[in-house]
DNA sequence: CTGTTAGCGCCTTCAA
DNA sequence: TTGAAGGCGCTAACAG
């Protein structure tokens, strides 16, 4: 079922139901019949000539390091919903956390595929500032911020200070933090450039054995560092951790340990996941908005497809703290179980 | 930069440029003067000129009911891992739980894009049934296991049965159970007859106030539906929980409510999600072995594209019950943090 | 082993 | 407002 078998049973020529589909510089006559014709057949023009001929694929491209990581799964979920708005449909690129993986998507997106590209990153090498800075087509670099590509990136720096600020109210004077790899400038440098500002301004030492950096992003690795802060022996009353899944893992140590919070030591982190308010107990956390900043992304890349706007545009999300019971604050009444409360 | 261009360039027609991208049926100098080119000037065919000439698309869409969801997100990790492996590409259609919107994609599908799909279904209704069982294309259903319709499924009655047994060995007598939707066949009619099952194989009587069904899949509708059994006044010593989120609820209630798990009550679920290891007290869960399912789903659709075998084949994965703190067991060696022990 | 050729289904001038 | 016609880039006979 193609467009001239329309063509024929509408008695109209090809050109006439390609522009009923298209522009529509039809008569209200003929408009009736081909909409008659197109509904008793169930036709749907062929998606492929479509792009062979208009060099449009009405395709956007996702490339993630991992689809099961609760963060990227949220972002992904805020840029489908904005796209199922639009005639575009989602191409996924699953990476595993491979950078050449991910390099190799971004050429193959550009060479054909797609109209436009949500990367969110991590890890950014020199190469792939190389291929989005010289990219063919629309790009947008999500919660990673950097020079010359469009960006919608998390305010990692602030929800550091954010978080590291509640151990100060809470009274802590001797803080740690969880880091990670500073190869990840998000998670790493901003978090932790975040922390260490916090603590100058308000004229606390930063203690170098009370900083550790995990291993990976695992509950374990979280765990192990601070084992590691608890067999340096220097005393601390407060825990910064670069995310909740390492919190988790702190905490899980801090209890084994004999260490309980947050009577004993206080402990915020940065993401608040779906468990940070269910844990126990439950974790002060700060939201950085990922679903909003996928829709953000989504939104802008299709703008630009549409409008060829190339202009780089880079937008921070607002971020927010979430005080709960691993700094001695009460639940909210607006959340948690209410019901039961 | 298309064909005809590489074909002058290597001084050959575009057919043989066409069976050096293909088959290979070309000479050995030709090829190497091909393969220069084609390197030289980085090109890539056009994949819609491709599709458009063969009908093919080297595409596959999977569909899911929320992306943000762990077991699913585990699950399209599975099948991504899987087709990067091929020269298939992933089309994602995040219906967020949009039943209306599920079939529009089976059609939108259907029609055009895709070679084959994957659907994780989760209430399926006759419509549902009649559009995959008419389809014109391999699909395969994940998740829930249907007749005439290929599909990958957990093994949930089994998996409820593993958590019910687990509670009778820990001495239970008295078992609730936190149920969902008997609509979603899998999570809500196989585990609870699997429950209801083992309860009369052990001549353990089932009390009606102690099933109550969860109004969806948060914690908060687990907390609420354990509430509601410890208004009811009937006593208990276990609860098997549809689901692990729906266990951390129910924990959280009985917490709040001063009842300590597993010295008072014993608590199991089903999924084996990532804070099941961590939750404190550490849940005892059957893991159902999403992401190998989503391996499985996405290498039976790949071999019946292929290999245009539409022979159904009903695949059931494996499961398997991980006894932690919330029935009183130790954590395992090989799980948690080892390094700590 | 290689080149010529005829479309795949659609959109888009151009002329009417 | 409409129809005729060319061609997007590629593949698969077919003939050599």
């Amino acid at each position: 079922m193609n467009i001239s078998m329309i063509a024929k049973l509408a008695g109209v020529s090809t050109a006439t139901v390609s522009r009923y589909l298209n522009q529509g510089y039809v008569s209200e006559e003929k408009k009736q019949r081909i909409r008659e014709v197109i509904e008793r057949t169930g036709y749907t023009p062929s998606s492929s000539a479509q792009t062979l001929r208009t060099g449009r694929n009405n395709l956007i491209g996702i490339i993630v390091p991992k689809i099961s990581s609760e963060s990227v799964a949220k972002m992904v979920d805020g840029i489908t919903e904005v796209v199922a708005q639009s005639s575009y449909q989602v191409l996924l690129a699953n990476t595993g956390n491979n950078t050449e993986r991910e390099l190799e998507y971004l050429k193959l997106f550009r060479n054909n595929n797609v109209d436009g590209v949500v990367f969110i990153g991590t890890l950014m090498s020199k190469k792939h500032l190389a291929i989005m800075r010289s990219y063919k087509k629309p790009i947008i670099l999500l919660g990673q911020q950097e020079a010359d590509v469009s960006s919608v990136y998390f305010h990692d720096h602030e929800a550091a200070v954010l978080a590291t600020d509640c151990l100060i109210r809470c009274g802590c004077q001797n803080i740690a933090h969880l880091t990670v790899t500073l190869r990840d400038k998000a998670v790493g440098r901003e978090r932790r450039s975040g922390f260490m500002e916090t603590l100058q301004n308000n004229h606390l030492r930063i203690h170098e054995s009370l900083v550790a950096e995990c291993a990976g992003f695992r509950a374990e690795d979280g765990a192990v560092a601070m084992q590691k802060i608890l067999d340096s022996g220097v005393p601390f009353d407060g825990v910064f951790c670069a995310a909740d899944i390492i919190a988790f893992g702190a905490i899980d140590c801090l209890r084994r340990a004999g260490i309980s919070v947050p009577e004993q030591v206080c402990v915020t982190s940065v993401d608040n996941c779906h468990m940070a308010s269910l844990y126990s107990p439950r974790l002060t956390s700060v939201d950085l908005s990922h679903r909003t900043g996928g829709m953000e992304a989504g939104a802008i890349l299709i703008d630009q497809i549409q409008n060829g706007t190339q202009a780089f545009s880079q937008v921070g999300m607002q971020c927010r703290l979430y005080e709960r019971e691993s700094t001695g604050a009460v639940a909210e009444q607006s959340e948690g179980f209410s019901v039961l409360s």
